[in-house]
DNA sequence: GTACCTTTGAAGTCC
DNA sequence: GGACTTCAAAGGTAC
């Protein structure tokens, strides 16, 4: 996929969705002559999505439902004004004075030297969002030279252009203010950069899961409160993580059980046990986009429903110019890079079900079902075992 | 109680 | 290398 990381502001990775999305009219052209089609579906979906934006009727979602048959011809011309509306509505977002909402602005930066609670991590910023700050800059935990022109602490083959190299692993100790010894140093109290990331919402009417009577609890707003009292929910290094979620809920009943197999006494103790804690993916540009801006358009559109919300978003970020793409894609960017420094080992195949669903550990148990492999690194001979056995193993099942 | 929906992007897997 | 799959978030909905 595109990204930034091939060194050019140029290549930012949305060029071929954009095409797409300036092509949808002609698409829905040929819809009116093949009244049937997949793509008349899909453009149905599309056109109910249009008509939450306009209408911002609480009930669209329900009424999309009831009624997919009467809506199969909304207006062409509705979109292309939406399109504009939503595309007036995001690139206006870095122009409010406010940001109200921004969630990411309610947090410490601790990847600027005084990472203290700040003028750009507290609540007062969020209102003196514009004067000489980019509003993005305050989201991010790398500090607002991010977006400067020329950041004075860049590497010199970043500080023009926005674009990026992959293995910078030097810089990211200016970028993320980590100490010389590396990760495994810095303080447990240090705020994570994702806090930024994946915040509580302002106190404007938007969600705040968390209490924020906690001050610790506050500074974990994505961490369950488990998660940040026990020892267990810490990375190694000591940092708590927005990335480390338990495994509760949907994940912990498709990774520990799903009926799949009869659990033995070992399995049943294992439960008793504390659950190791998931790495979750560091989330990508879009991801990014839609955290910063679901609270507004629920705002704006009055819906709740999250895969209409959804599908708004996704217009939205279609309509987003390059540039404003580029400082999602930028975050993204970084957000892998912190997640590679804290999880060297950490694969995104470990948090795929299949090796969970057969109670394989991630990190030794070859998975015969899928053929998936483990993180270690296997001597060849021990490789050739583990292939050997894994085929028993699936002949068994 | 939990899968599904819906989006884009990153990463992994397969052929 | 291209095609395909999975998973990240979110919360209402359906079963």
């Amino acid at each position: 996929m595109p990204q930034l990381s091939s060194g050019g502001g140029d290549d930012l990775g949305a060029n071929d969705e954009m095409i797409a999305f300036k092509d949808e009219g002609e698409q829905e052209e040929k819809i009116q002559e093949n009244a049937f089609t997949e793509r008349d579906l899909a453009d149905l979906k599309s056109s109910l999505v249009n008509e939450s934006e306009i209408n911002q009727s609480p009930n669209a979602a329900a009424v999309r439902r009831g009624h997919q048959g009467e809506q199969r011809g909304f207006p062409e011309k509705h979109r292309e004004h939406l399109d504009g509306v939503s595309k007036q509505q995001d690139g206006g977002m870095y122009k409010t004075p406010g940001y109200p909402g921004y969630p990411f602005l309610m947090l410490p930066d601790p990847y600027l030297p005084n990472s203290s609670p700040s003028v750009s991590s507290n609540k007062v910023s969020v209102v003196q969002q514009s004067h000489g700050m980019h509003p993005l800059s305050s989201l991010l935990p790398y500090g607002n030279e991010h977006f400067s022109p020329s950041p004075p602490h860049l590497p010199t083959d970043m500080s023009q252009k926005t674009g990026v190299h992959r293995h910078q692993s030097q810089d990211l100790s200016g970028y993320y203010s980590l100490p010389p010894g590396g990760v495994s140093q810095i303080s447990p109290s240090m705020s994570w950069q994702g806090q930024t990331v994946y915040p509580a919402l302002s106190p404007c009417g938007f969600r705040q899961p968390y209490s924020s009577n906690l001050p610790s609890a506050s500074s974990y707003s994505r961490f369950p409160h488990s998660l940040m009292l026990g020892p267990s929910s810490m990375h190694p290094t000591g940092i708590p993580h927005p990335a480390i979620v338990p495994p509760t809920g949907k994940q912990e009943h498709e990774q520990y059980d799903r009926g799949m197999y009869a659990k033995p006494q070992v399995e049943a103790k294992r439960e008793k046990e504390p659950k190791k804690p998931v790495i979750k993916k560091p989330l990508n540009a879009f991801m990014l986009y839609m955290k910063e801006m679901r609270a507004k358009v629920i705002a704006e559109c009055t819906l709740k429903e999250s895969a209409a919300i959804n599908q708004i978003l996704g217009r939205r970020w279609h309509a987003l110019t390059r540039e404003e793409q580029a400082k999602y894609y930028e975050l993204a960017r970084k957000e892998r890079q912190l997640h590679m420094q804290l999880y060297p080992t950490w694969s995104a195949r470990d948090n795929y079900k299949c090796r969970a669903r057969f109670g394989l550990n991630q990190q030794t148990d070859w998975c015969g079902p899928c053929r998936c492999v483990p993180n270690i690194h296997l001597h060849p001979l021990h490789s050739i075992a583990l292939l050997l056995s894994s085929k028993l193993i699936s002949a068994s099942i």
